[in-house]
DNA sequence: AACCAAAGTTCGCGATTACGAACCAGCGGG
DNA sequence: CCCGCTGGTTCGTAATCGCGAACTTTGGTT
C-alpha cells in the first residue's frame, strides 16, 4: 500500500519512460531505494533525496507531497521560477518589466 | 559547522522573532531536533519536516535548501517570485508563454 | 520451450534521524 | 542574592533511512 507521495513519483516516472534504475541513477540513488520510495507504505526520503528526485523528474519536491491538486499550480510556479533563474540578466529584465506592467493593470 | 541549510533556517526564524521552541511547536518536531537542524554539521531532514518547516517560516523548501549565496541578483529574482505568485492566473498565464519565448531565444 | 537480459522486488544491516529529558546561561523582579 | 523563567544545548536511544547484493519476474528472441 503505496504512499500518494509513492504514488506520485511512479506516475511521473512512467510518464518520463524512466527505469527505476534510470532514475535512481539520475538522482543519485539505489534503485532498490528507489522502489522502496514508490511502495511501501512509509516513505520519508530526506529533502535532498526528494529534492533530487524532484529535479530528475522536472516537477518540484512539493508537488510530489502535497496529494490534492490544488499545489499543481503551485508546481507550476515554482518550475517557472526555476526557469526564470537560470535565464540570463536580460531576459530576466524583460520578464521583471512584463510583470510590472501585468501587476499595474490588476489594481 | 552548520549547513547552508541551518544558517537559512536560524536566519529566517529570527527574522520572525521565532525561538527555537515556538517553531518546533508549528512544525510539530521537537526544539532540540530544531536545534540540531540549524547547528549540527549534517542536517539531512526528512521532506516532511522541511516542508513543515518552510511552512511555518511562510517560504518555500526549495528556497531553504538551494546552497547558494543569496547574491543581490538572487533577492531580486525572489522579490520577483513572490509579486508573480500573488498574481491573478491570467497574468501568470502570460508571463509563462514570455518566458516560454525569451527562453527558446536563448539556445 | 528455453534462454537471456532488463526491470522489479526482497532482505539484512550500518548509518542517521528525530525525540525526550536533562542540563546550562542569561536575565528581570522581588 | 537567588529564584524562576525563557531560550538554547547536550546526550542516549529507538526508529528509520538508504544501500548493496541476491533473488524473482517479465518480455523479447530463436
Amino acid at each position: 500500500m503505496p504512499t500518494p507521495l509513492g504514488e506520485r513519483v511512479r506516475e511521473v516516472r512512467q510518464k518520463r519512460g524512466l527505469t527505476l534504475e534510470a532514475l535512481a541513477e539520475q538522482v543519485g540513488s539505489s534503485k532498490s531505494y528507489m522502489w522502496e520510495i514508490e511502495n511501501k507504505d512509509v516513505a520519508r526520503p530526506s529533502a535532498e533525496k526528494l529534492h533530487q528526485i524532484a529535479v530528475a523528474l522536472d516537477t518540484t519536491a512539493e508537488y510530489l507531497l502535497s496529494a490534492d491538486q490544488v499545489t499543481e499550480a503551485e508546481a507550476a510556479d515554482l518550475a517557472f521560477f526555476r526557469k526564470y533563474r537560470k535565464m540570463k540578466p536580460r531576459g530576466k529584465e524583460q520578464l521583471r518589466e512584463m510583470l510590472k506592467i501585468l501587476d499595474d493593470e490588476d489594481e
